[in-house]
DNA sequence: CGACGTGTTGATCTCTCTCAATTAGAGTGG
DNA sequence: CCACTCTAATTGAGAGAGATCAACACGTCG
C-alpha cells in the first residue's frame, strides 16, 4: 500500500545523495518492480543462487558474506540504507556471496536487466553505478587491509570508526547521540576474521579504556582521537602514506 | 613507434575477451592518450596520489596495495594483462591504494574523463565497465575470505589455483606447461596476510608434498585435486555452499 | 669482491583460537 | 508467576598457528 514513488524516496533528502533529474527518477521508477519487507536475520540471497534480482536497501542494515564448506564464515561488507545489493554478482551467473539482513529491512526490487537499461537509457546513471560499484570495492579493500595486517585491537577500532561514519551520515544529527549498531559480536568477529571469544575480550578492553561504548544496540564513540590513532586512519593532520625514500 | 591501434590489440585475440564493433574500438582509440613501458618494481600510482590517470594493462603483471604508516603492507589484488588500473579510485579524489608492477609492463594510458566518455558514447562499453569493476570486486571478496578464514596452507593453495587459472587463460596452451609466476614470497605473504617466514615454510611444505612447483619464475600445479580440496573451492563435483538446515 | 635481494631453516615468543562454564535477558507455554 | 529454552555476552585456562628474531646460502651486479 505504502509504496512510494522514487521521486519521494526518503533517501533523496540526505546530503549524501546526488540530486537527479525528474527523467532519471522516472526511469528508475519504471524499472522498479516492487518493495519487500524483511525481518532481521533473513537471507535475501543465498550463496550460489542463480536468479537473484537487483535490490536497493531502503531502510535497515544487511551484510554480504561467504562461507567455507565447514561453516567458517567471512562477512565481506555491511550494507546500509542506499546501498545496492546484488550488483557484484556476475549477471546470469551464480551469486558468489550471500546477503542477509541484520535488522528489519525494506528494499526496492528491480527487474533483472535494470542495470543494463539504466546504462542504455541514462549514461549519467550508468556512470554513477560504476562509481558506486568502485566505491563498494574500496570498502572491501579497507577491510582486507584490516584483516590482513591489523591486530585485533586495531581491526575493531577501524570497524567502529568506519561503521560509525557511515551510519552517522544517514542521520539528521550526524551521530551526535550515537548511531544504531545492530551487529552481534559474532558479526563483528566474522567481519574481521577473528574468533568470537577474542572479539569479545578485545571489545571489552577498548570499552573499559573508554574508547567507545555499545549499549542497547547503539554505538557511541567516546575517544575518536584514540580510536583513530589505533586504526592508523588518515584524518585531521595525519598525512596519507608516502614513500619513505 | 610501435603503438598499436586498439583494433589490433593483441588482447583481442584471446577467447577471454568480448568482441567489439569497429565503432567501439574507434571510440576507445580516440580516448587513448599513449602507451607507457615500465620496468619491474616501478610504482605506477602512489597511495594518496590525486591525479592518477586511467590505465589498461597490456602486458605484464602488477598489483594494488595499501600500507599502514609503520610499513605493514597488504596487497589487495594482482593485475594481469587486460585488467583496468585505477577505476577504483574515487574520481577526482585521492587514490586509496597504490599500484606497482611485478614485471616489465606496458600500459595504455587514457585521459582522465575516459570513463565518463565511454559511458556517454557507448552504453554497451559503459555496461561492460561496471561489469568489470564488479568482477574486480569479487576477486577481492575471494581474497578477503582467504585472509579472514583460511589457514596458511589453505590460503596459499587458493592463491596458487586462482592465479594459475587467470594466467593460464592468457596463454595459448592454457597453462599446459606452467604459467609465469613473477611474485616473490614477500608478495605472496603480503597478498595473504602472512609473514614472510611462515609463507616460505608453508610454500615449501606444499611443494615437498607434491602439490605444486615454482621454478625459475614459473608455476606448475602438480596435484590440482589436492590443491582444490585444500582451498575448499567449488569445481568438479563439489556443490556450492547450502544452508545446512 | 662486497653489497643486496631472495630464499631457507631453526629457535623462541605471543597473539589469537579452542574448550568450558557461567550469567543475563527475551520469549514461550503451562 | 514460574520453569524451560535460546541467544548473546563474559571470563578463565590451556593450546597452537603463525609471528619475530637470527643465521646462512646463493646468485646478480656494480
Amino acid at each position: 500500500m505504502s509504496e512510494t514513488h522514487c521521486s519521494a524516496c526518503p533517501l533523496r533528502q540526505l546530503p549524501l545523495f546526488i540530486p537527479h533529474s525528474g527523467d532519471e527518477l522516472d526511469l528508475v521508477q519504471s524499472l522498479k518492480r516492487r518493495e519487500v519487507q524483511l525481518a532481521a536475520g533473513e537471507t535475501l540471497i543465498h550463496e550460489g543462487q542463480t536468479d537473484a534480482p537487483l535490490y536497493t536497501l531502503l531502510t535497515g542494515w544487511a551484510f554480504r558474506f561467504k562461507t567455507l564448506s565447514d561453516g567458517r564464515r567471512q562477512i565481506l561488507s555491511f550494507l546500509l540504507a542506499g546501498d545496492f545489493v546484488g550488483v557484484q554478482q556476475k549477471m546470469g551467473d551464480a551469486s558468489a556471496h550471500g546477503v542477509q539482513t541484520l535488522t528489519d529491512a525494506s528494499l526496492c526490487v528491480f527487474q533483472r536487466d535494470a542495470l543494463w537499461e539504466l546504462h542504455r537509457r541514462s549514461p549519467t546513471m550508468g556512470f554513477n553505478i560504476t562509481w558506486l560499484t568502485a566505491h563498494e570495492e574500496s570498502l572491501v579493500d579497507d577491510t582486507l587491509l584490516s584483516v590482513g595486517r591489523r591486530s585485533a585491537e586495531e581491526r575493531i577500532a577501524t570497524l567502529l570508526i568506519l561503521l560509525f561514519k557511515r551510519a552517522a551520515a544517514l542521520q539528521p544529527d550526524g551521530g551526535a547521540h550515537g548511531v544504531p549498531f545492530p551487529l552481534t559480536q559474532q558479526h563483528v568477529a566474522d567481519g574481521l576474521g577473528l574468533s568470537l571469544v577474542h572479539t569479545n575480550k578485545t571489545l571489552r578492553k577498548l570499552e573499559k579504556r573508554g574508547l567507545h561504548r555499545i549499549d542497547n544496540g547503539r554505538l557511541y564513540l567516546r575517544d575518536v582521537k584514540a580510536l583513530t590513532r589505533l586504526a592508523d586512519l588518515y584524518g585531521d593532520g595525519k598525512p596519507p602514506p608516502r614513500p619513505l625514500v
